[in-house]
DNA sequence: GCGACAG
DNA sequence: ATCTTGTCGC
């Protein structure tokens, strides 16, 4: 039984329309819930790549076990680009390529990480949070550079973290994952909670700054890019 | 009007 | 995101 999405709609919209869509499905989300770590046993990641002149994206995710973390599978596609790189609306630029990828996975992961925010949105419904109220999966927001609030450094040491605040709200959190790294910022997507989301994000790190399942998703959509297929 | 602004 | 050489640090 693979993902399918419970719930479709179009992504070729005027922005005006993307953002209502995600005032919208906002209401969808489910936010709040501790990941059950015994029952995980499946991690995936996923991101996107360009060709600068071409009309394409490409979109991987890579799964991986847990905890040990063995790599057991990897799927890639070629997507036209339908939308432009617009603050706030990056899921209807990038989600397309990625739940066509996602779909066509043979295994279900327990959660997946998403290059780019959940909920620490200008309207608290980024792409992690989009992608996880799709496909009803837990999902977690990793981006490496903030979108909106505020934030102070975390400490330099691995596994320190700073909330970062956005309207007096903590939407989510400056993870520091390895020592001296610029720190992640880590939010809910969708059927998590925040510390769950930090916790699962901190154990998918090898010795990089990005969980593993992101690297290698990044890795092959290059790859993939290069093979231009 | 000015500056900010995931990938 | 992408375009790019060298360069600082472990």
């Amino acid at each position: 039984m693979k993902m399918k999405p419970r719930i479709t709609h179009r992504f070729k919209v005027t922005p005006k329309a993307a953002a209502k869509l995600q005032e919208e499905l906002k209401c969808r989300l489910e936010t709040g819930r501790p990941l059950e770590f015994d029952e995980v046993g499946l991690v995936a990641g996923a991101d996107v790549s360009y060709l600068r002149g071409d009309e394409r994206m490409f979109a991987a995710v890579s799964v991986f076990t847990y905890p040990d973390m063995e790599p057991v599978e990897s799927r890639w596609g070629s997507t036209p680009v339908g939308f432009p790189y617009i603050p706030g609306l990056l899921a209807f630029r990038e989600a397309p390529a990625l739940l066509s990828v996602l779909r066509r996975l043979a295994c279900e992961p327990d959660v997946i990480l998403i290059d780019g925010h959940g909920v620490a949105h200008p309207r608290g419904f980024g792409i992690a949070s989009h992608i996880g109220v799709l496909l009803g999966v837990p999902t977690v927001g990793v981006a490496k550079s903030v979108l909106v609030g505020e934030y102070v450094m975390p400490a330099r040491r691995a596994g320190s973290r700073a909330p970062l605040v956005y309207n007096g709200e903590t939407v989510g959190l400056a993870v520091r994952t390895r020592d001296g790294v610029k720190p992640v910022f880590v939010s809910v997507g969708n059927l998590i909670d925040l510390e769950s989301a930090a916790r699962i994000t901190l154990s998918c790190c090898g010795r990089y700054r990005q969980p593993e399942p992101i690297r290698a998703a990044h890795r092959l959509s290059n790859v993939a890019r290069a093979g231009r297929a």
